[in-house]
DNA sequence: CGTAACCTTGATTAAGATCAATTCTCGTGG
DNA sequence: CCACGAGAATTGATCTTAATCAAGGTTACG
């Protein structure tokens, strides 16, 4: 990976060309397909990695085969980090893999393996980049608390709503793509396709929005916010 | 608060006797009694907090008065550390609050606020403390991730046996004493106290434990631990 | 074209929430 | 020391949401 890419990635926004060319050296780039596995839950920890290309989902998986997708890494995020700081001395007991599995849901994903080892050592000589790296645990500590607010606060429609509302990149915005399948949403929404069907079609119905296919119209916002909360 | 108790601290573990007294200056401690609210999301940040002694639960509401219980935080541990890096700047947009709100649950719990802005120059030049943060947050963002995880794939009486198994200090411990009421405990497992009196009894009847008030004997380890799996 | 993955629709079922009513527990004041 | 009352916990009857089961329909891609 060229290093004027990884100043993209968040983390590493504060190094000089220096250090990013270090680090440039010493990272593995894959490429993977749809439905490619990237890591297990069960496996050895190697590394963080970055998303520099592609779509990865981050889910887990129960026995009897259900599924739920906790994070979706879009390109030029981290994802995977976790673990780094929980194998350090003095940091509590156990050696810890990855949390989640990990998979590419669009063709041509490529991802960059951060060696575990390396950066830890440049972490400790660098405040910069472990501040972000406390901002961007920060951010994702929030996501989850929102998350399991959804899932537990409200019902299958609100959190639909909600979802669309949120998908927006402005208050403006009246259209959305959804990135992912509707398999996929309705994964990462705690319900299943059937149910996401028939939730889209009844906020259809009541006038909030218009489904075609992969696109969204809202086309009432304040409703659609007004009932999602 | 004296300096040494702060030693207890986990991301203070670190700092020299100089820099803990630092910061016991500039702390402000207070006490509060069951049901007393520490802080609710909608106020403006001050910094994070530290509970001392006692009990704390951080938790969400929902408009029509449903709660859920995101973390129980015990003493020496630190709770509300998340907004004191999204407000930096160059950290995304938005002033953000308390993502939660926190509540007393037992009488005399003591809580120490460490203002914001002190606490992030210390961090600046102190990669030791930074790096344990980054911990904290690692240890919190899988215990989220594990959350979302039974709340998601699981049904209520697995919740209830793995939240039983988990209880357990060792593999030998085989009697639990519940340190929240049923009613915080329902909260937490994403269930209401009807449905967790009916699953206590349930997985009494099956054989798995013994419930008396707010002890849990566990008489069938092997089984319980198969059962919430 | 043909096949597989994706999505939708309908009928049924089950888990757990809600509603309603006691019972239990424990701290407080007479 | 006992009685009272409030909060906590339990129990029963009913209802609602969303999962499950089953069958088609649609889309995309080799």
């Amino acid at each position: 990976m060229a290093s004027d890419n990884l100043k993209k990635v968040y983390i590493f926004s504060g190094l000089d060309d220096n250090e990013l060319d270090k680090i440039s050296k010493i990272v593995k780039v894959k490429t993977f397909n749809k439905g490619d596995i990237i890591f297990f839950d069960t496996e050895p920890y190697k590394g963080f990695y970055i998303n520099s290309a592609g779509l990865v989902k981050i889910y887990k998986i129960s026995k009897d085969g259900k599924e739920h997708i906790l994070h979706l890494i879009t390109a030029n995020n981290t994802f995977a980090e976790v673990p780094l700081f929980e194998n350090l001395s003095g940091t509590l007991s156990g050696n810890f893999g990855y949390p989640a599995n990990a998979m590419a849901i669009e063709d041509n994903t490529r991802v960059v393996l951060v060696p575990a080892r390396l950066f830890l050592e440049m972490l400790e000589s660098n405040t910069k980049i472990c501040i972000k790296m406390c901002a961007g645990f920060a951010k994702r500590l929030r996501h989850l608390n929102n998350h399991i607010e959804e899932l537990t606060l409200k019902d299958v429609s609100r959190r639909v709503a909600g979802y669309i509302i949120n998908e927006r990149r402005s208050e403006e915005q009246n259209k959305i793509s959804l990135s992912i399948s509707k398999n996929d949403l309705s994964s990462y929404l705690g319900t299943i396709p059937e149910t996401l069907s028939r939730t889209l079609k009844k906020l259809q119905d009541e006038g909030m929005i218009e489904v075609d296919g992969k696109v969204i119209r809202i086309t009432d916002a304040v409703k659609l916010k007004q009932y999602s909360e």
